[in-house]
DNA sequence: GACCAGGCACATC
DNA sequence: GATGTGCATGGT
């Protein structure tokens, strides 16, 4: 892989104790259930998690955090419901494909699609219209329990501002970073992941506090005030 | 009142 | 292949 970053990459399992050490276990998607996990990747594009709790807070009162309950539901209605998380028309058809995909391959059963290896998994989820690459991983990793790295927009703020990673990376060759580093260990993924959010957040954005980051005795975060 | 948030599909060049 | 745009709410 073409990597032309500026700073060597640190060995990542490194990495990870320091984040842990300093940010502690994150409990990140404990899900009540595998489809609500696969639910809330969905409300929570592009949108923080506090919003989409509401949304998944409706849908568990409304009785409908199944497949086949959740796809008898009005698009419109769904889309209500889903309100507080944004862009809820759009996720209501998205909500909707899934669950069209997933009664029509595995009868609504998510144990049947489950089933699948993790590339034909991974090919099947990225096939359902509104399910892109980072909702795909979260689907394989927080639902499926799947050793698949999940990069999200922080992941790239904070390899980027560490020159670890060229502007240019793509997708899959930022996970195949992760993936080909460390040890194939699903929970390892599971909190590592969640602990780059939390660095991302709270440490490198351009605010006064990227001065404290935990990493920063390692290589600074560049801060772009 | 601006900015941000656990993206994606589609149009256009 | 790269870049731009629409989608929308709630918290800071």
């Amino acid at each position: 892989m073409k990597r032309n970053q500026q700073n060597p990459l640190p060995p990542l399992d490194k990495v990870y104790d320091e984040l842990f050490a300093a940010f502690g276990p994150q409990h990140w998607w404990p899900g009540r259930t595998r489809f609500e996990v696969m639910v809330g990747a969905i409300l929570t594009q592009n949108t923080a998690w506090t919003n989409v709790e509401l949304a998944i807070r409706r849908l568990r009162r409304e009785h409908v955090l199944q497949p086949r309950k959740l796809h008898a539901v009005d698009t419109a209605t769904l889309a209500e419901w889903i309100r507080p998380s944004g862009y809820f028309r759009l996720k209501a058809e998205r909500l909707k494909s899934l669950t069209t995909a997933l009664i029509r391959d595995f009868d609504g059963q998510l144990s049947r699609c489950f089933r699948l290896s993790d590339q034909a998994l991974r090919a099947w989820l990225l096939d359902v219209k509104g399910i892109g690459p980072e909702t795909a991983d979260s689907i394989m990793l927080y639902a499926a329990g799947r050793t698949q790295f999940v990069v999200d927009a922080y992941t790239r703020r904070v390899l980027e501002r560490h020159d670890w990673i060229s502007s240019g990376a793509t997708y899959d060759e930022i996970a195949s970073l992760f993936m080909e580093n460390l040890p194939r260990d699903v929970s390892l993924f599971n909190e590592y992941h969640a602990l780059i959010v939390h660095l991302g957040k709270h440490f490198c954005r351009p605010c006064p506090r990227c001065e404290s980051c935990p990493l920063r005795h390692r290589l600074p975060i560049r801060c772009r005030t």
